[in-house]
DNA sequence: AATATACGTGTATTTTTTACACTAAGTGTT
DNA sequence: AACACTTAGTGTAAAAAATACACGTATATT
């Protein structure tokens, strides 16, 4: 038995370090969308303890040979087939009890897209068994602390809207003043006034008017418009300077 | 040999987690203070490798049966004795090669306090040869991404300094007016109307004007005030209410 | 008493925000 | 063709907030 010497030694060593085995991190997306007059989030069924069968936030574990953006992006991916989404990470979840299965704590990332192909969403690895979007109106109940992290999340989106033109992201490409009008207030929970909300809204200088109306619809057509990109990264500059003065 | 099978069996479950090993997380902290007419960062010399000597943030690894949140308190505790400061958490940094110990990732938190015991600071564990306060216009080089850290803790003080009143936290119980403007000139970098400011932060109300003046100057005393807590957190339920029409 | 220094104050102008209601255009129906 | 219906699109006046701007006053020091 003294040939086995080094083996016991090793296994003290790695006995040493083993409590950190459970120390670990994922990621958890909400992904935020608007379909049919109304704010989606998408949620995946869970096929896996714990929380199997359970709705949940598209999310998993972090690799150990990736950064966390990119955990983010490729869990998105393989949870709901969702590609090339720009989110943003808003807050990191650490209480002791959050998981389960010991101390995992998760990097929360958010993030707010135009529901076009996005609309089909389906996992490619069969750790979800399935994926589709939610109104947040109607939310399930969700496994591990999840409600908490859309909750926050939400709460970010809101706050974020009120000072920065983000509600483009979450229209189709062409979209008249009504419609982004009514996003706002979906998001912002309160009715806005329509004079002041176009007023304010074109003095932005971020739309360009397009020479196309509305189509399909039993009524007087709308102008479309779109979002400007060029424009808006200028305005966004001037935004974030504190140099001026 | 027959009898260290088993031993041999748990070696490779051992190895099968092994990879998770290296994955655990840390916490950084970022601490403005107001100090002799600068802003002022909480920093230690480390005395531990890596970055052994080198200037950083105080920050240490997370333990398993702690929160993120309970761990940046003890953690800053430990590093330089300070206690009961509230503090908000702002990112976490995961980028790969962030640590040359391997997988590390660090969840920031900033906060903004008073000097006046806090001044002397030491730490209470020898992770640190010492802490000091340094102005951020003299920062020297940190260990790990630490600057990118710090840099990112003063954009988000910066911009929540311009919505919230969070500047008291800086300055002592008692301050004038002037020292209050001072010090928004100094995070906003820009100079401000006084008249004009004075107004300005007179009409949120939350200051509570003292019967007492400045001492020791060599010219006109200014008038003290102080912070009125409960006039704020009543400004603050307003801010942050969508409830309104 | 004179000097030096920061304190404390008001008003006019511009800009931004708010409140508010009707006509116009297009669709569908008879 | 006339009509009814529905949403589109538009302006102005009032209030509030932000800005620009300068000088007499109080206190400590000499």
């Amino acid at each position: 038995m003294q040939g086995v010497d080094w083996l016991i030694n090793l296994i003290f060593i790695i006995l040493t370090y083993l409590p950190h085995l459970n120390s670990i991190f994922s990621v958890d997306c909400v992904i935020f969308a608007f379909d049919e007059g109304e704010l989606k989030i998408l949620l995946i069924e869970r096929n896996q303890d714990p929380y199997k069968d359970w709705f949940a936030l598209p999310g998993n574990m972090v690799n150990n040979d990736e950064s966390i953006d990119a955990a983010a992006e490729r869990v998105l991916y393989e949870l709901t087939g969702l590609k090339d989404i720009y989110m943003e990470q808003f807050h990191t979840f650490g209480e002791l009890n959050r998981h389960p299965k010991g101390r995992i704590i998760t990097v929360a990332y958010f993030a707010m897209i135009r529901l076009n192909s996005a609309k089909d969403v389906r996992p490619v690895i069969p750790y979800a068994k399935n994926a589709s979007w939610v109104s947040i109106k109607e939310l399930p109940e969700l496994g591990f602390d999840h409600k908490m992290i859309f909750e926050k999340g939400f709460e970010r989106v809101k706050s974020k809207i009120s000072y920065q033109p983000l509600a483009f992201e979450l229209l189709p490409e062409k979209f008249t003043l009504t419609q982004l009008q009514n996003l706002y207030e979906l998001i912002l929970n309160k009715k806005l006034d329509k004079r002041n909300f176009r007023k304010k809204i074109l003095a932005y200088d971020i739309l360009k008017e397009l020479d196309e109306k509305q189509k399909g619809v039993s009524y007087r057509a709308a102008k479309l418009y779109k979002f400007d990109r060029r424009k808006y990264s200028k305005y966004f500059q001037n935004e974030l300077s504190f140099s001026k003065d």
